[in-house]
DNA sequence: TAGATTGTTAATCGATTAACAATC
DNA sequence: TAGATTGTTAATCGATTAACAATC
């Protein structure tokens, strides 16, 4: 039974270098929407900010907030607050988007052009160096966004770009079957960083790693919840009729 | 200062009912990939798998997958593993897919098409009763999806749709401007549960559960990673240089 | 100084892991 | 029976929380 040796390089590396200076992953998640929130609120000309005040408009508490912030050194003063500005470069700074990434981008279908035409890329950091794709029918058609246009280049010309221009992340927006194929490319052509929107685990080295963004996850895991909500006690018919047999549920399975 | 007072529903409440048939949230996240992973090996034709041999598949340790499925009953059979098609079908029932929930989307830009035509939404319960938007060039047209095709109403007939044809579960794929607005409609057409694709957080009543995704977070902590690749140290500039000073680093925030 | 708010502590909670007894 | 693999245990690890001393 040969499975597919499909496996996903299981991830996020320890995180930081060393000692006591590692950030924890559950902080480096919540980072980008600090930033974002900051970034917002200097927008609207905000100068400082208490960590309750900030906290809510994350949507977390405030002792959170100020636990992850401690991480990253001590950027608040007692009695005042944070600097609207100044804790955002610093969170910027820290999440490495001070200096910009090179992104490649494969697969130009719905899910790629909403990815490429996302303003908040541009602004965080990300640039992208090219849009690739397989089909014949969208290469060499042009993506226009906000202030560049990208011509679409055959997948063949990856290696090609990311060489000579030194991308860092790639981005996979293909359907599910071209991804790993994709994941491959990208591999041989010396990323060591992919986000993968595809539904599939990919098997990439060790020494790659794959975030796995699943756009249907989040509503499965509500319609869990939904499910919970008007049946508080869970699967639990097992529970109440012990005399539902496996081979019932089966019945149950293939009606 | 009047912060807008928006804070996301903070969430993920108390998983399930009671006492020991709660389901850990970390588990229920991990659900949907395994009913993926089962789901294409049953494609496949494959009968049996192991937990060792589906969590390399499913890129998880066996020791995680064998308590995630703990958590659901014992579907498995020792000395044998699990049979593919049941213990999908356990999962598809745990997570509440094997009735359908109606789903509604507001905001047909790139996004929203590119949902809309993800084949793995109806596969998995989720029926698409409407799809909407705010912007007249975008309302009165088509959009074909696998089987069917949808007109684009405004976003004033949410409300009745969701009335009349029993939509569960709202979908935002606005731009952030608009998305606390269309939060709103939703909560009052009487939804309660909501995925937010869009960069804001949203402020809504506390029975109202929120789910984010957020389609930059993982190149921002991929970038977090990529940058301790190189520099291993970390934010450490701070910890080998006590003399550089706060004001130095405003300056480098300016520059 | 008095009031406010940070940064840190220590206790709690939940999630991961390895190992193995149960059992097919 | 012997070999294989589950389901569960207990130990470890990491994340959250509340409370408060430090300090603006």
């Amino acid at each position: 039974m040969p499975l597919p040796d499909f496996r996903e390089s299981a991830g996020p590396l320890p995180c930081a270098g060393g000692k006591g200076n590692s950030i924890p992953e559950a902080t480096v998640a919540r980072l980008p929407i600090y930033h974002r929130v900051l970034t917002a609120m200097a927008e609207q000309g905000i100068i400082t900010v208490s960590s309750e005040e900030l906290a809510t408009a994350c949507g977390v508490t405030s002792a959170k907030l100020r636990k992850d912030l401690s991480y990253l050194g001590s950027y608040g003063t007692r009695g005042v607050g944070y600097e609207v500005e100044f804790l955002g470069y610093q969170i910027a700074r820290e999440l490495g988007l001070t200096s910009p990434w090179g992104v490649v981008v494969v697969g130009v279908g719905n899910l790629g052009r909403a990815l490429v035409s996302y303003r908040g890329f541009a602004s965080r950091g990300f640039r992208i160096l090219g849009l690739f794709d397989s089909h014949p029918d969208v290469v060499g058609s042009t993506v226009a966004v906000v202030d560049r246009s990208f011509t679409v280049r055959p997948v063949e010309e990856l290696a090609e770009v990311v060489a000579d221009q030194g991308a860092h992340i790639g981005v996979i927006t293909t359907p599910a079957d071209a991804a790993q194929d994709i994941a491959e490319r990208m591999v041989k052509a010396g990323l060591h960083s992919i986000v993968n929107f595809a539904p599939v685990v990919l098997n990439v080295p060790t020494d790659v790693e794959v975030r796995k963004v699943d756009l249907a996850v989040e509503l499965q895991v509500l319609a869990f919840h939904e499910q919970r909500r008007k049946n508080p006690a869970g699967s639990v018919v097992t529970e109440l009729d012990p005399q539902r047999s496996v081979s019932g549920d089966r019945k149950a399975m293939n009606a």
